[in-house]
RNA sequence: GGCUCCAUGGUCAAGCGGUUAAGACGUCGCCCUCUCAAGGCGAAAUCAGGGGUUCGAUUCCCCUUGGAGCUACCA
């Protein structure tokens, strides 16, 4: 059997976080079998849908790496695979059912409805449809459909029996049909709801297997007499507990969690986001941690899936970021720092290669490097008690000593590379009988105005030149004096 | 409320009847060091509670508690 699978989002907005990783897992399942990893567009709520949703889906699955090999923007036999594009095959199923009871007409309008569930629920009652409708004689009910009178096909549920399915990861799920309702499955506008076109979808494009979220467990059931309405063999059902933002609540926009576009988008990369998504709710039972596309495509594993809702943990996430980046060859890292350099640094003619080899492993996402970089641009205001650290023996005043001996000591270099600057400031703490720190310290203090900074004086230094080097010196000398007096 | 599902450190998790209960992130400490990173070493921290079953339960069963999902002409 060729292993067939489908991510089937709803055109809703942006592709979040859970859902990449269904269909992340719904691509390796496939890819691992040599099978098929299908695209079908959900979007038969169309007051659900938003606007430039589906080419967002498009690009995101592109952008993860996650290519179809069937879907509405590269074709495939089983389409289209758009579902508003098949409205009309579903209502002929739906008949099938009418024909053999498994379903049934309903003429009840929403505001007669929603007067019984009121007045059910105002008594304290469990409201489920009444099945008002099964009762009318199937004459009728052909003539009043054909009459063009609003109608709804509801799928007639047994009142007595249960009804399950076998879970590939959560094993048995059953459900006793008397808690069940009597759920549309053609809606008043011609078009399948969800329990009824994933059902025939997932039938037509010969779906073996289907991941999916949590969120359709505990209706499973109830889609498999569906199936057994068919006679058709039912797929193997594989249901993803969700990525959550904490213990209560799932990832959701509304809360302002970040999209996969949002992630790219403040630097993190994409690799690495991939990976950690991977590792969100499954485990491949050893120790590795690092995967690329490949490996995830070998080692993904059915067993490896927990049952338990998964917290999105951002500072995972970003020390993997921080890992891909350090593995990065620094001329990629260079590629990809500079608009982020640029972003604080542009045309103040600074080394980029240098200052990218400083901030290679210093790096934990890409938006966080023109504040870390800002300082070489422009000298940040700061405070004198900067100027003092027991651990390096300094305080203002030996700040001051500090500075005023380097500040000829740097004029006097004719060559200001690291190594240059790094001798001569060495030479001169020892000649003076100072530590190394006390002169290194006030030197990058005055330099870069920060307690904090990605390299050392010697490579400040380089990265200003010496004339932004001297003036920043010089300022300092003069802070320090006004405060002394 | 009813139905379904879930439950190992703060987080991701291994474990699948007998273990000193892995590993990773994070946290803390030490080393290195011209700061911060990086790197090296180390530490603290978990089986939700109660009943069973068993010679023996983190592991199997039940209950409680906690959480999630469904309960729409949404998916």
């Amino acid at each position: 059997m060729t292993v067939r699978t489908r991510f089937a989002p709803s055109p809703t907005g942006y592709l979040h976080l859970g859902g990449l990783r269904t269909a992340l897992y719904t691509y390796l399942f496939a890819k691992q079998n040599g099978g098929t990893f299908i695209l079908r567009i959900e979007d038969t709520d169309q007051e659900r849908e938003v606007e430039g949703a589906v080419e967002l889906i498009y690009q995101s699955l592109r952008q993860a790496g996650l290519m179809y090999d069937e879907g509405p923007d590269v074709g495939g036999d089983f389409g289209p695979y758009i579902q508003t594009q098949r409205r009309d095959l579903y209502l002929p199923y739906a008949m099938q059912l009418v024909q053999s009871g498994a379903a049934y007409p309903c003429f009840c309008t929403k505001e007669a409805l929603q007067e019984r569930r009121d007045a059910a629920t105002a008594k304290g009652e469990q409201w489920k449809y009444d099945k008002h409708c099964l009762t009318l004689s199937k004459e009728e009910a052909l003539r009043r459909m054909q009459s063009g009178e609003p109608f709804v096909i509801r799928q007639n549920i047994p009142l007595t029996g249960v009804a399950s399915f076998e879970d590939a990861l959560y094993g048995h799920v059953e459900a006793p049909c008397d808690t069940l309702d009597d759920n549309v499955l053609i809606k008043q506008d011609g078009l399948p709801t969800y329990n009824f076109a994933n059902v025939i979808d997932d039938h037509l494009m010969g779906i073996t297997h289907v991941m999916r979220g949590t969120e359709y467990l505990s209706s499973t059931p109830k889609y498999n007499l569906l199936y057994e309405a068919f006679g058709w063999q039912a797929p193997v059902y594989i249901h993803l507990s969700p990525v959550m933002k904490d213990a209560t609540r799932k990832l959701s926009k509304r809360y302002g969690d970040p999209s996969f576009e949002d992630l790219l988008a403040q630097g993190y990369v994409r690799d690495a986001v991939i990976n950690f998504i991977a590792l969100l709710g499954w485990s491949p039972g050893d120790e590795r941690e690092f995967f690329t596309m490949d490996e995830l495509v070998k080692a993904f594993d059915l067993k490896g899936l927990s049952k338990a809702p998964a917290i999105f943990n951002t500072e995972k996430l970003v020390w993997f970021n921080h890992e891909y980046i350090s593995r990065m060859s620094l001329d990629e890292y260079l590629k990809m720092a500079t608009p982020w350099f640029d972003a604080a640094l542009a045309g103040k003619g600074i080394d980029y290669r240098r200052l990218a080899e400083l901030m290679h492993t210093r790096t934990e996402v890409f938006d966080r490097v023109p504040d870390m970089v800002r300082f070489l641009s422009e000298l940040p205001p700061y405070d004198l008690s900067i100027y003092t650290h027991p651990k390096m023996k300094t305080d203002s005043a030996i700040a001051l000593t500090a500075l005023r001996l380097a500040r000829p000591v740097l004029e006097a270099l004719p060559d200001f590379s690291e190594d240059a600057l790094k001798e001569a400031l060495m030479a001169l703490a020892a000649q003076n009988g100072m530590k190394t720190g006390q002169i290194m310290w006030p030197v990058r203090i005055a330099i870069s105005g920060l307690a904090s900074t990605p390299g050392g004086a010697t490579e400040i230094a380089y990265l200003l030149g010496k004339p932004e080097t001297l003036r920043r010196i010089d300022l300092g000398i003069a802070k320090l004096q006004a405060a002394q007096l």
